[in-house]
DNA sequence: GTCAAGATTAGCCATGTGGCTAAGTAATCG
DNA sequence: CGATTACTTAGCCACATGGCTAATCTTGAC
């Protein structure tokens, strides 16, 4: 599976794309993360599973926790392939290829 | 399932992504889409309806031809939630505001 | 050293996905 | 009308996904 197959899998589920946008206030652990799911631990593990093997979010384990935030610049695949269907499909290739070029110049 | 689930369900395979790329370039019957794909085609109809059901293309049958084409704004609800991850993740809320604005004003 | 907490692994289950073939329907062509 | 074309439907199969419970491992707190 193509890594942008496995980023757009991964934000196919509510659960995982409540986990990132979680994650925007700063890291978590896996128990603070888990917490407002109402959902066994191993269901949730294997949903930071995927958002980790998709590389959006990263994690260390520090004594018997496990830390995760977001992975830098992870979006980056994603934006950078919608830029390119709404700069063709729209035919403003110009103005987005400026930003996409802006976004990578100053991450 | 909510409509962000499906479309990035949708957009997390290459089949489906290719169908789309394919598709900037003005609509298409149903067999001059699946003709570069080595798949039955039973198959490739399920990921046309799996676009369809995203809200990402649309389809009309012309006698015996199903004419496909891409949805209009289908990938708004993508650039917007990105738009809201980027903007917050990267503390760059000012000109991402300013890029969507000006998205939805000059469409 | 014992015990609780946090995470992980193993393994089960129902359902969904993505592929196929075969057979059916509807519209055009000769 | 009959044949061909262009989809469509039905139904099968293997495998992935998303949920669970039970058991395990590791670390930190007494």
């Amino acid at each position: 599976m193509a890594n942008l197959d496995r980023i757009f899998h991964a934000l196919s589920d509510p659960t995982r794309r409540a986990v990132i946008e979680r994650l925007r206030d700063g890291g978590a652990s896996v128990s603070e993360l888990a917490q407002p799911f109402d959902m066994a631990l191993p269901s949730f593990l294997k949903h930071l599973g995927v958002l980790e093997r998709a590389g959006l979010i990263e994690s260390d384990k520090q004594g018997r926790t496990r830390h995760c935030h977001l992975a830098d610049g992870a979006l980056v695949p994603v934006s950078a392939w919608m830029a390119d269907q709404r700069a063709l499909w729209e035919g403003r290739t110009d103005r987005l290829a400026a930003f996409v070029e802006q976004k990578d110049a100053n991450p």
